[in-house]
DNA sequence: ATAGGCACCTGGTGGC
DNA sequence: TGCCACCAGGTGCCTA
């Protein structure tokens, strides 16, 4: 599900609703996720107070006043819900336990957020918050693709002399952080890229233009709400609408989507994941 | 060091 | 209805 705007959209559903507000109780349902979950988890959430909440690559990151910070990854199929009325804006009761609700924050201010997570190929850990960067699943994550560090100099120079498909490249989580399978493929269309060239055949100028057009994919995707295709849903339950916004993704058989073009989107596999895109418009 | 494949897990869909 | 194969938004780990 969740690639950098689906966890973006959760991040800003959730901040209103923790942040600065204490966690009264956490419920934790089972010992793990992806991997155990640290020691004591539950007693080391409960009495804390949500300093900050941020986001990394598709982490979400917890500060809390005990100095550590909690590190949540959604995984394929993880949501995080808030039930209750958090902000008096609406009302909402608090829905019953159901399957795959996987751990429960009960909030001082009587909201509740839940971590919900069929393929629990999701993950929580807690790490000191001065040492977060440096956690095992942090530090080897390239930069944002929406913050400073990520230009057309860095971009053209870690892309140089790689033998692998630029699909597999931008995918790779140590030169950007961010992208998944959805936004790849919508990024090469809107560059004119074939997912199969490989990014030590791209010219210069081609790859330079990939990073404005990542920054836009992300932000439009970001202000439609990220995407929902089976089960993803914001924090406040709503559906994003990206998904309607997709030039590829999904599309095979479908007509492409530049004017003129005759062609139709074809479906290949590429390291074993589905890559879309237009064989007549990207090269 | 780097590239490619597999594994982890559940649920939905479509074909027979 | 039932069974089965296949597919899914991620990514760490193992192999060559």
């Amino acid at each position: 599900m969740p690639e950098l705007p689906e966890v973006e959209t959760v991040l800003q559903g959730l901040t209103p609703a923790m942040e600065g507000v204490k966690i009264s109780r956490a419920d934790v349902n089972r010992p793990d996720l992806r991997w155990p979950f640290p020691s004591a988890m539950a007693e080391r959430l409960t009495g804390q107070t949500v300093l900050k909440l941020r986001r990394r690559a598709k982490y979400i990151l917890a500060d809390l006043s005990s100095e550590e910070t909690l590190l949540v990854h959604l995984g394929m199929s993880g949501r995080m819900l808030i039930s209750g009325d958090p902000l008096g804006q609406f009302s909402r009761a608090h829905p019953a336990v159901a399957k795959h609700d996987h751990v429960i924050f009960h909030m001082a201010n009587d909201s509740r957020i839940t971590f919900n997570d069929p393929r629990r190929f999701g993950a929580m850990d807690l790490v000191k918050t001065p040492f977060a960067d440096q956690h095992k699943l942090l530090r080897s994550l390239g930069p944002e693709p929406l913050g400073n560090d990520f230009h057309e100099n860095y971009l053209a120079q870690v892309l140089n002399g790689r033998n692998t498909a630029v699909k597999s490249a931008l995918l790779d989580q140590r030169i950007i952080a961010g992208l998944g399978n959805i936004y790849v493929c919508e990024v090469l269309f809107r560059a004119k890229i074939s997912p199969t060239q490989k990014t030590s055949q791209i010219t210069e100028s081609r790859i330079f233009n990939l990073v404005p057009v990542i920054r836009n994919v992300l932000t439009d995707a970001i202000k439609a709400g990220g995407s929902s295709l089976r089960d993803f849903r914001q924090a406040n339950g709503e559906l994003g609408y990206f998904q309607h916004s997709f030039d590829v993704y999904g599309r095979e058989g479908e007509p492409c989507r530049t004017p003129g073009c005759k062609a139709q989107i074809v479906r290949i596999v590429q390291s074993s994941r589905s890559s879309f895109y237009c064989a007549t418009c990207q090269s």
